[in-house]
DNA sequence: TAGTTAATGCAACAGTGTGTTGCGTTTATC
DNA sequence: GATAAACGCAACACACTGTTGCATTAACTA
């Protein structure tokens, strides 16, 4: 009788219409979240975004969050990273660049105020997924620095990776200034300077301990 | 006949009562901030704790946002830093430490939920006010540093401490992994390798290129 | 292909938070 | 002490959330 889902947390007819309708959601929560960020993405909205009844949300998720969890993370899984270049200053780079605008763009702010709003609330699960997939994603990058000698074969993927991208976050939006080309070389260098292997870092021209 | 302040942006009668009001207010604020984050801190919520009327918060601020911001920036201009020691390492941990435990205690994910919030909607005015003041705080430290030869002059203190804090940022609300004393430690590693002089950064135990 | 029922559509409801306004009262300031 | 700034009070309109009962459609399966 009840359309609830929350018990095994799956659709038990997956196809035909529902999976128009999770289309059609996911779709309604990313124009929303681009348009106009986690305010503007409201349950009312996305139902009429998506042309359904909002009670058919209401069945599907606990709450808006779950929704929005749901459509990022389909999102993320749909994502792909920058082709691999020659060396890993120059991957790292253009994964950095990416990023940067991802997070300059609409649905950046939204992205970080999902995972902190989560945080705040249901625990750190959704931000150690969104993480790991993102991790998973560089696999090839890593694989490939490796290969070449760039990075040790135990090198702390996480740490080097959060080193990286910690900065930009932080820059972006705690200090809320820009983050320019500029910046995401010295981020580069310093990286590379700690983490890549010493032919590696003796090639780069950091001006070091001067920043 | 309208008490609106958003003309001159400051009350006309700051003392007393009024005074009072602002008092409480902040407190208030902040108090439902600590015990619920940003979805306890409603206006009516506030109101009632403070025991003042609706109406006169909403005669102070255009939205609930700016007397968060209010209570937010009252705050950090009362807080201080760790006492400084005899070695910027040793500095840097204190602060280190101190912003984890900060970040770690229920008015933690409200402070970044603030920023991402405003700068979402109104610009990055709020988190550049509130970094600015974050770093005339730590000014003390980059000058011992600097005094004891350990930071060059010209030292960029933002991306150095962009470099220390981001990351720790980064891994507590984006990826959703603890920050532990050992993961500070490396932290202080490199950003003493990589800023400091060279007298300084020869005494690290830095397991550099290996992290 | 037909039957079962999962999934959705529809409509009404209660509850809560936001933001505004008019008017009377208190009190800070001169 | 006079003036009006600031506050208290009360009522209002509006939007979003979340729930529920019943009708309708259509996805699975036997």
């Amino acid at each position: 009788m009840v359309n609830q889902v929350s018990a095994t947390g799956k659709l038990r007819r997956p196809g035909g219409r529902t999976a128009e309708v999770t289309r059609r959601v996911h779709k309604a929560i990313l124009e929303l979240l681009i348009e106009g960020g986690v305010p503007a993405c409201t349950i009312k909205a996305v139902a009429e975004r998506a042309e359904i009844e909002r009670s058919t949300l209401y069945r599907r998720f606990p709450d808006k969050w779950e929704a929005i969890i749901d459509a990022l993370m389909a999102h993320a899984a749909a994502d792909v990273m920058p082709d691999l270049g020659k060396a890993f200053a120059e991957d790292l780079a253009s994964v950095l660049h990416k990023l940067k605008a991802t997070l300059e763009s609409p649905l950046g702010p939204a992205l970080v105020e999902v995972a902190i709003e989560l945080r705040a609330n249901d625990g750190a699960d959704y931000p150690r997924a969104y993480f790991g997939r993102r991790m998973e994603q560089l696999a090839p990058m890593f694989e490939a620095a490796i290969g070449r000698g760039e990075l040790p074969n135990h090198v702390d993927r996480e740490a080097l990776f959060t080193a990286a991208a910690g900065p930009i976050y932080f820059r972006m939006f705690i200090a809320g200034r820009p983050v320019d080309e500029e910046y995401i070389a010295s981020i580069v260098s310093s990286i590379c300077w700690l983490y890549c292997s010493p032919s590696v870092a003796a090639k780069l021209s950091l001006p070091a301990r001067i920043a």
